[in-house]
DNA sequence: ATGTAAATAGTAATAATTCCTATTTAATTT
DNA sequence: AAATTAAATAGGAATTATTACTATTTACAT
């Protein structure tokens, strides 16, 4: 990876954040030291930087968020056939339950949990 | 919700399979009996009976599948402003734990678990 | 200084989904 | 059974997030 002005400060802002911005407010924010950055390179560079795990990307309904925290934080879905298994997760001990369970080799969890933060009670 | 051949149709297809069907494909199946039927009307009841509890959706990656199955099956997302807390799911009994460790009052959770189904070993 | 492979800006393309509108239709009221 | 109306439809346009394309620029090794 080749050293470029905009991948570092598209790195930077999402190393400066805990909000997981997605590509176009990103995009907004590097406008001010690129003024004619365009959206395409940010999404190179996201995913240039994500190959190389020095971010990483999260699902939010049909956007991506993006988080320099690669630390992992988490429906079966087979990585060979796409097919998805269902499962009940009430208070399994996951991976070795769903080897057990299911045979299906697990390599990765993510976890979604809906609900409202302490900020709305 | 006033009756139409055309939801009716949709509802079957969907009842019909475990596939986790995408938009596009009941659209396929639909046209057979219903050979002018458009998209648009397949996501519009789709998202009703969505709303109706009569099925429910899957996010997989960009797409959206449908499955009738709507007994529930699995990040902290904030549904009032939408902020996502990261968490870390090793061993934890999720709701119970969250409410305590995050003072978040969990009301859904999403889980997707990646890795390979016993078709691939 | 020069060559070249990688990176950029700008624009076009893609794909899933929603929106819009004129027309049709299920179901209720006469 | 005819008239009414609010909901549903087909078809196409619009939207939104993301990727692809291409001519030009640039980091960096020789």
């Amino acid at each position: 990876m080749r050293y470029s002005p905009q991948r570092e400060t598209i790195k930077n802002i999402v190393y400066s954040t805990n909000s997981h911005p997605t590509a176009d407010w990103i995009f907004c924010k590097a406008k001010i030291k690129h003024p004619s950055i365009s959206l395409g390179t940010v999404y190179r560079n996201l995913n240039q930087l994500t190959e190389n795990g020095l971010i990483c990307q999260i699902k939010d309904g049909k956007l991506t968020r993006f988080d320099w925290n690669t630390s992992h934080h988490d429906h079966l879905k087979c990585k060979a056939c796409g097919d998805l298994i269902d499962i009940q997760l009430s208070n399994v001990c996951l991976t070795k339950t769903i080897k057990k369970e299911f045979d299906f080799k697990v390599s990765d969890v993510e976890i979604t949990i809906l609900g409202k933060c302490n900020k709305h009670n």
